[in-house]
DNA sequence: TATAACTCGAACATTGGTGTTTGAGTTAAG
DNA sequence: CTTAACTCAAACACCAATGTTCGAGTTATA
């Protein structure tokens, strides 16, 4: 069996075969949250008696998973503000989606299959971090007026996430050709995220669509509630199904 | 058993009762598309046995949630020529979404049930129809000049959907209020669709996140195959994920 | 090179979903 | 009111995925 005792004592190869599990894990799980042990361990290129030897269960193989895809977006976040610091968060927006839109789209497969495996509360430990930084942005670029602010932050974030995981869905299903994809995300957010001028700019057609009317009186009055803090997983009776939300 | 011979000597209560298994399963499968048959017939409130006595299969279950969403989408759409006929694109679209989104996100759930279960072909015979009808009515506003063309109306079609998807699973999870969903979608949507100005409106930020810049010369080179016919599923070696297109 | 650590195929138990059969009870409809 | 149509609980066979055990073989490392 793996793992004996201290963790210093572990064998390099077996601490390796760990690591190009979880790495399959990401990979296969990305792509479709339901993939089975099977195939997360041929895709590791080791047996199934050895993946278990690693991890005790599914739980675990996905956690850590997670774990990682989170802790890369980390990664990408802090290079993100180490270069762009104090930037323009329309730009900060765009690098952000063209250096890193598969991973985060990554991301929201593992964590698809994350929650019909682990606890609300360990996915909620795991996932805050990285999804307050990104709605930090985004608030930010609300507060300096380039990003609109008639729509809750946390709806443009949640947004934000759907369109990638769409995207990643689209390029897996060879429907969007990966080198145009982070061009037309950045196409799509960066003007659904842009403020909104009360009329439109072009055609002199008559009911004139206008955005947001009503919303103005009380811009984020429900739908905020979650993006806070702990409220994750209380309402829907039933549903347990999809969702998408990373870093 | 059920179905005898002749399909116009079954009883009444059978065809209530068949009836309402459909429309358990757009329910079930709509907010969850791994929903199990003990699912469905509880929900239809019928036996399990009596759900086989009317379809012999998971498939067939499927097949027919499918192809009733769909046919409600046409009436939706049915409605809208009807009241909108050449309208501007923009306000049909808006009146698409606050009327039948609800409809289009379950519909997208159903269908990825249906990618699972039918063959790629079935499913492409039974949403083509819908499909091309939204794609055509963005092509239109992208002709009149209302909805943006330097990005390819599949693309714009597919990431509306995309987000329909998504927010529907924001309101199961409760992280979107449903009575204020259809503006924050149209809100987005809109947004996203109408012609990008080649500078921005507002702000006097440095390195202006300009849209869409080299998408000019080439604007739907590829990432189009698809959406015109046939090419459904041949691309992406195991993946059959998520997806989410329909009416 | 000797040993503990590690890998892994095969086989087994368990669980949960699918699809079928049986046989008794209920109900629509002629 | 009589019968054919229908419902349905219980029980069965089947399958795929999870998780475990065994025992033989390989390999890092001291």
């Amino acid at each position: 069996m793996v793992r004996p005792a201290a963790a210093g004592t572990r064998r390099a190869d077996a601490r390796q075969n760990a690591d190009k599990i979880v790495d399959a894990a990401i990979d296969c799980l990305g792509r479709k949250p339901a993939a089975s042990m099977v195939d997360i361990a041929q895709a590791a290129g080791v047996g199934r008696v050895t993946l278990y030897g690693h991890f005790s269960s599914r739980e675990a193989v996905v956690e850590a998973a997670l774990a990682r895809v989170i802790e890369r977006g980390q990664g990408t976040l802090d290079g993100l503000d180490d270069t762009a610091a104090e930037g323009d968060p329309r730009e900060v927006l765009r690098r952000l989606i063209e250096s890193s839109w598969m991973l985060i789209a990554q991301a929201s497969g593992v964590l698809e299959a994350a929650q019909a495996t682990l606890s609300p509360q360990r996915i909620h430990d795991l996932h805050a971090v990285p999804e307050r930084r990104v709605l930090a942005l985004i608030e930010r670029g609300q507060e300096q007026g380039v990003f609109r602010d008639d729509l809750p932050a946390a709806w443009l974030s949640n947004a934000l996430h759907h369109v990638l995981k769409g995207a990643a869905a689209d390029v897996n299903g060879g429907r969007l050709d990966p080198e145009q994809a982070p061009q037309f995300i950045t196409g799509i957010v960066l003007a659904a995220a842009a403020p909104q001028a009360p009329a439109a700019p072009r055609a002199e057609a008559t009911p004139q669509a206008e955005a947001a009317p009503h919303a103005e009186a009380a811009p984020q009055a429900k739908a905020t509630p979650q993006a806070k803090a702990t409220p994750r997983a209380e309402a829907a009776p039933q549903a347990e199904e999809s969702n998408g939300r990373t870093s």
